[in-house]
DNA sequence: TCTTCACATGACAACGTTGTCCAGGCCCTA
DNA sequence: TAGGGCCTGGACAACGTTGTCATGTGAAGA
């Protein structure tokens, strides 16, 4: 009765006991274990004890990547997102998160880091585990190595910004909008000579953002300097050089309008560090906002509710909802702090 | 030659292709594709050029599923902190993030949200995925429903608070000694009452720090009395309304000693709103505390090396590393801004 | 008592992959 | 030309679970 281990295939993994071994232990059949463990009726009360004392003895723990194999479904779900580390994703990962706990799933994720080969390379690793369903904040523009994917069934929802070159479903908030109110809020209290610092090109929000711009500034009969636009990546230096450029050009500007939170903050701290202060409004909502002297105006957008709804319709398409890719565009919220107020001054 | 569907086991799951159609495909047998696939050794070019353009063709994709039931690792660990959307722990969940790329790995993650039984779901959960390691941010404060696991070989380490009633490795920061610090800093700003608001005393940070408060007023000779110290919830409301008690007793605190970050938000908002300032000192860094006015002073802790050094140390163990559970205690960094040197002041 | 039937239970195949092992073909050398 | 070794390729089992189906049992009904 000897085990020999020696023609074993090797890895083993902890040895955990499995269904077979509760059977044995308990002297039931193999179908009955899983019965128990999955609750399906038909089973005595007796039976059941007896498994049920099998799996508590030995730590039985079903194994759910061997049930993934036969079942097919994951009950898990992949969010790729830009920075795990970003303020602004913290809440729409905890909202993604919620829905799919209701609905029994779990949930991987990773960054993309703003690269587009890394985003790329997470999906189709998440792909490969068989997630269920993708929720994407795009990092590139061309997304149609997804195609076959979503051919094969995985259920795919764009956040923040719309799929590149693909036709899918995305959840965004109005940033054309949104930028427009807060540009036009700045016009409002007396400024001409506005600057826009946002992000990269590439990014849509981030064109979007400035279209809006350039519909406040148009709407009002004001022209827009190319000197006074400045789009680039987020990092603290490059925003710090685009705005300082601006303040200290011949024709300064009076208000900057930063195009997300990673640049408002730098504005914010530039400003600070300037002898006058300049008016400021920041797209996206800022923890502590309401206590900087003055406190600084924003376009909020709800990320919170970015993320619910597009898990709440990852998860429709996955209960079978089969419409067309639909865009579904969330409002944004100004909110008057007393920065954008701010009086326009010339040396 | 009609294949009957009839008979299928019915879940079929968007009819992904297999390496088994792929070998038909390129005329190979199923072997042959698995070495293509994972890059083994033994495939003449002319073969494996047929193989990549019948994968190409029929958008073949590895399914880790099954890789995974056959292989016993699953390249994947698990992350349980308290909350994905508290700023806190975006650094730290970014950083385990990146510790697990570097090693293949992808991240599983969740939110206990402060409660224990939610924490234990979500770990066996975890553990049922078979998910190579875990962290833990612990909400509850008995794990011996993980010593199964552990035994199972489930790598685990904790991080930010030690594991309850379990011997297992842990990572935290040295919460006793940076509350001392931040508290010692009051003090010597000539404060003598000084308000302690923190955490739910069920959580063991709570406690350190307090003890780190008391130790610090005890160095002093201070007394301490136990009107000064609030733990409890750090739901907005609690942390105001034990806020202003203390602002509002009799004997009034002058500087008050905030446990975390969420703690020291509300706290300044409610200082804000008073008419005479009182000193404050946080415990936990937040953006934009430089700027407020005056600039907050904190004990910083960080994050990010924490998650680092737990990511490290549960692939350390991965990796075959046995010795016993440690724990590691990274120091704090009071950072001085203003805030703790309030002077004391009595109606 | 014999059928009928419901119900509890277990044997077995299949999910898609990888490890093991064997077969056949080729080239090289004696 | 025979023998040997190397290289490529494929057949097969196994990973742990669940769906299907067959079997056995006892109770209810005729």
């Amino acid at each position: 009765m000897a085990e020999t281990e020696s023609r074993r295939p090797e890895p083993r993994y902890g040895n955990r006991p499995t269904m077979k071994d509760v059977a044995a232990r308990a002297g039931v059949g193999l179908k009955t274990v899983s019965r128990v463990v999955n609750g399906e009726a038909g089973v005595t009360p007796d039976t059941e004890q007896r498994v049920q004392e099998a799996i508590e003895a030995l730590g039985f723990r079903r194994n759910d990547s061997a049930r993934v194999l036969r079942k097919g479904r994951t009950a898990s779900i992949g969010l790729v997102l830009e920075d795990l580390a970003d303020p602004f994703y913290g809440p729409l990962n905890r909202a993604v998160e919620e829905v799919a706990r209701a609905h029994g799933a779990l949930l991987i994720n990773g960054s993309s880091a703003g690269d587009p080969a890394r985003e790329q390379e997470l999906v189709l690793a998440l792909c490969a585990r068989r997630v269920d369903g993708l929720i994407v904040i795009p990092a590139g523009d061309d997304h149609r190595y997804l195609e076959p994917e979503i051919a094969a069934g995985v259920a795919t929802v764009f956040v923040d910004r719309p799929a590149g070159k693909t036709d899918a479903d995305v959840v965004l908030s109005d940033s054309f909008g949104g930028a427009r109110e807060g540009v036009a809020h700045l016009i409002g209290h007396g400024h001409r000579r506005i600057g826009f610092v946002g992000d990269q090109p590439r990014i849509h929000t981030a064109n979007e953002r400035l279209r809006g711009y350039y519909a406040a500034m148009e709407e009002a009969g004001l022209p827009a300097d190319d000197a006074w636009v400045s789009l680039g990546s987020t990092a603290p230096e490059r925003v710090r050089d685009a705005v300082t450029a601006m303040l200290d050009a011949p024709e300064p500007v009076t208000a900057i309008f930063a195009g997300n939170n990673r640049v408002t903050v730098t504005a914010v701290r530039v400003l600070a560090g300037r002898e006058h202060p300049v008016a400021l409004v920041g797209f996206d909502d800022i923890e502590l906002a309401d206590l900087l002297q003055p406190g600084l105006t924003v376009v909020a957008q709800d990320a919170a509710t970015l993320g619910r709804t597009a898990a709440d319709r990852l998860f429709r398409r996955l209960d079978g909802a089969n419409d067309a890719p639909a865009r579904v565009e969330l409002p944004t919220r100004l909110i008057v702090r007393g920065s954008g107020e701010i009086q326009p001054w010339t040396p």
